[in-house]
DNA sequence: GAAACCATTTAACAAATGATAAAAAAGAAA
DNA sequence: TTTCTTTTTTATCATTTGTTAAATGGTTTC
């Protein structure tokens, strides 16, 4: 079992964004920490989620149906945020679940709270701003990612970038995660080695 | 040829999130208007960009190069914004040329002027707030299409929801816009119709 | 209209990927 | 260990997509 360095809350607000000890205060103050155990469905589709999170310890997965097979679109580690964009931006209902892929440490914010607290404090709001810019550049790199690379070229550059997912996940998510079946993963694992 | 509605400023500032006279004035006197002549190239890789762009009237396309050859991965057509996202998150240089694909008609927007109005006005703070989580919504879609959906059904959804790109874009472009090459998309096209 | 140019389609073959099933390997449980 | 279960790999064949080149169709220019 690979282990992994667990991030503390701090640092992952300031990596954000840098705020004020007040106002970084009054995001600390709307957040919780929980344990939850490998296997635990964080957010299900067609549900209205109240929290976002974000990894202090663990890894995590975000996956949709597309007929019936299951596709994985999104991992996530030690400080990344776990957010169903679609409630968080618009209080839609997801289309996503996310697992936890093993137990897990994770600080809770209400998504109430944090809608709040925008209003109230420019440095806040300008927090949130960031990080949605910051996402939205993650975004963008995984579609490009998508479009411009090839099954092979995708995966060297998920190992190269991402080591410990490729240790911890299984291989059928990986797969859907690129795009591809997990035979045709196996097949490019073969030609690579 | 195709003509499309124009888009008035107004109402691409509200259609992100409602503002008080004031802060809306303030991003108005931020706000220049240009006309540009079809072909011209808005953005060029490798450069910083200064600002960013809001189409009142006309099409744009953002493309890359992967070897030799462009791939198109964004359309723009009228209320859309036209954003370098590295050069907007993180001012670092872009990996992207942008091509007006008619004669548009752009509001543009300094991006040092709007970073200044961030940090002073809380309306326009979270006003940009909600601009990313927009822009985050449609990349997160564009990223599960890629995905979860095969190169016809791409090319289908495309026909559904943006039937004006279609008829004022030439297909090349729209080919690699699907993460296909031309010979494939008119092979779709053969079979589709 | 003819010539030149560009976009699109079609054809032929190669390469990559999907689907299904079976075998091998790895882990978990008794 | 041995058994059972799950994950991963391998094999086979069908389908899709890529590559290259040629043919068609449409526009522009003279």
């Amino acid at each position: 079992m690979i282990t992994n360095k667990s991030m503390e809350l701090n640092q992952i607000i300031d990596n954000i964004y840098p705020l004020t000890a007040t106002s970084k205060n009054r995001i600390k103050e709307s957040i919780t920490e929980t344990k939850l155990s490998k296997g635990h469905i964080l957010f299900k589709a067609n549900k209205i989620e109240t929290s976002i999170y974000f990894i202090k310890k663990g890894i995590a997965r975000a996956y949709a149906y597309s007929d019936d097979n299951e596709i994985t679109f999104w991992f996530g580690k030690e400080g990344d945020p776990i957010v169903s964009m679609q409630n968080y931006v618009n209080n839609k209902k997801g289309y996503e679940d996310v697992e936890l892929l093993e137990d897990c440490e994770l600080y809770e914010l209400k998504t109430e709270k944090l809608q709040k607290l925008f209003l109230e404090d420019i440095q806040i709001a300008n927090w949130g701003r960031k990080f949605s810019e910051l996402e939205l550049i993650k975004s963008e790199e995984r579609l490009i990612a998508l479009q411009f690379n090839t099954a092979t070229e995708r995966y060297l550059a998920l190992l190269k970038n991402y080591p410990s997912i490729i240790q911890r996940v299984q291989l059928s998510h990986i797969a859907s995660y690129l795009g591809i079946t997990q035979v045709s993963l196996s097949r490019i694992r073969a030609k690579v080695k």
